[in-house]
RNA sequence: GCUUCUUUAGCUCAGUUGGUUAGAGCAUCUGACUGUUAAUCAGAGGGUCCAAGGUUCGAGCCCUUGAAGAAGCGCCA
């Protein structure tokens, strides 16, 4: 008998027979075995008549193990589930001791989440999980959505790269030199033309220089792919290898990019509440319990569901960088000395600024704009004041910075002049350089980290916990 | 990288002023149980107290160094 999947059996009116298959994710009263196989959050149930079976087969039924069930599916006596399996024969398909399950994340207790991250191969099997990851998914399929539908083109951008000209942080070496023997030249530099490339190279830190070439021809693409930073970053917003979105837009200028990153978010957002209503509703109702163990400054002020609401019905604040500096100026902490940091126009804005102005002054996402041009990035266009920079932040409640972006630089002889502001040296970028020269246009786009935004949907606070195989600094197991 | 905290049973933790044989709940095992929902009840087993060094008659507890984890900060997405 073809197998039925635990999601669409649930969904299923009692009577007829069908074959289920999943892990035990509990065996109670030696009688009932909740089924999981991943489908949805909610397991079957499987009702056992253990006088009917072999002992073999009904010891063999143990938290963890695999099996295959065929039997009636009828309405349940029970008051947890609408329908369960009356089970006529039972398979196993693998086995799983329980003195080894009893040492792992397996048992059938409650577990912290850094337990749960040392076994991340096995962390899969648990609700939180198992939501987690169903609800990553939704949101890539989303991203593509958007994007397509909107009449943008995928671009594969490279994760190698020559280039080291884009200013986003420590890099990861990519080489085939042989690290005890690494061949030097006439000055005693390492010879990177003896190397695979014939030069140096790195993983990428962002796809953003290629996706502007593709933008200056297609019109409108986005990235969507691995980025590598060796940043030594150790906080719960930060991976060595997390995935990003970059959207490049031409003929675009910076309000054209603020509204495409705004009505972006809040589309993949709609689309969660939309296609993971069980999932969401799993996340919220346990960070709702976990908060009420929470003295009440540390809870949150909306439940999950209701910040993914809020998110979607309200636009998002937008203030000038200026103006932000004089709200924060104006601010109780500030005129009670509380910030660490100094609050003056010029200085870049530090998290306990970023959390005062989203989390306590407009408690919602906030999107601050022309920056000062000297703590951005030389690609950013310059404003005709000569001071600052058509580039955006987007920060949201409980993540901070989740996505950056700005108006490129289109104009030859600015760009130019920027590359020498920040010591970048022509020939390093001379590719994106004549993109200006010939046809040059307005453009713009962002960069949106997705673990960032998963986080924001999940409500997880710890951004290792929402990427199935985490890379941080001294850690990459699996 | 910086600051703070944590590290004791498979897990989550308690462990008093430095003093006999290191405890609890859950999990596991054994037994009971034909309507359970984190099943329940009875019993049992389970310890390199993170590592190395030091102080002391005596260290889970005090000191030094290191490692790992977490929170916050910086860098950023």
């Amino acid at each position: 008998m073809t197998r039925t999947k635990i999601k669409d059996a649930l969904q299923l009116t009692p009577g007829g027979a069908i074959t289920v298959k999943g892990w035990v994710r509990a065996y109670r009263s030696n009688r009932f075995v909740a089924l999981n196989d991943g489908s949805s959050l909610a397991n079957l149930q499987v009702v056992v008549d253990f006088e009917n079976f072999d002992k073999s087969i009904i010891d063999q039924i143990t938290v963890g193990s695999a099996i295959s069930v065929t039997g009636d599916l009828v309405a349940s006596q029970g008051a947890g589930q609408s329908v369960e399996v009356a089970a006529t024969s039972v398979e196993i398909l693998g086995t799983a001791n329980p003195d080894e399950v009893a040492k792992t994340i397996l048992q059938p207790k409650r577990h912290s989440l850094e337990f749960l991250r040392e076994q991340a191969h096995l962390r899969f099997r648990t609700q939180t999980f198992s939501a987690v990851f169903r609800i990553r998914h939704a949101m890539a399929f989303a991203i593509h959505k958007y994007f397509n539908d909107n009449g943008f083109f995928y671009l594969h951008t490279p994760i190698i790269t020559g280039s080291d000209a884009e200013g986003a942080g420590e890099m990861f070496k990519v080489t085939t030199l042989p690290l005890d023997n690494v061949p030097k030249d006439e000055s005693g530099n390492i010879d990177y033309k003896e190397d695979f490339f014939g030069k140096e190279t790195n993983l990428t830190v962002s796809g953003q220089l290629e996706a502007e070439l593709g933008a200056l021809a297609l019109g409108q693409v986005y990235t969507f792919g691995p980025t590598f930073r060796a940043e030594n970053s150790n906080t719960s917003r930060h991976l060595a290898e997390f995935w990003m979105i970059e959207p490049e837009v031409a003929f675009a200028d910076l309000t054209d990019d603020m509204k495409l990153g705004e009505d972006f978010m809040q589309y993949v957002i709609k689309y969660a509440l939309d296609n993971c209503k069980e999932d969401l509703e799993f996340l919220h109702n346990r960070e709702v319990e976990l908060d009420s163990k929470k003295p009440t400054a540390e809870r949150n002020e909306m439940p999950l569901m209701d910040r993914l609401n809020f998110v979607v019905d309200n636009d998002f604040e937008r203030i000038t960088y200026t103006e932000a500096i004089q709200v924060l100026q104006n601010s109780k902490p500030f005129k009670k000395n509380q910030f660490k940091f100094p609050v003056e126009w010029g200085v870049d804005l530090a998290s306990e600024h970023e959390r005062f102005l989203v989390e306590k002054h407009f408690k919602k996402p906030v999107i601050i704009y022309n920056y000062p041009k000297e703590i951005k990035a030389f690609y950013m266009r310059n404003n005709d004041d000569g001071k600052t920079v058509a580039a955006m932040d987007v920060l949201f409640p409980g993540i901070g910075e989740i996505i950056g972006g700005s108006q490129r630089e289109e104009r030859y002889e600015e760009l130019l002049k920027k590359c020498k502001d920040f010591d970048i040296p022509e020939e390093h970028v001379w590719w994106y350089l004549e993109t200006r020269k010939f046809g040059t246009v307005p453009h713009a786009g962002f960069g949106l980290g997705f673990e960032r935004l998963i986080m924001f949907v999940t409500g997880m606070t710890n951004i290792r916990d929402v990427i199935p195989f985490p890379r941080t600094p001294k850690n990459a197991e699996f």
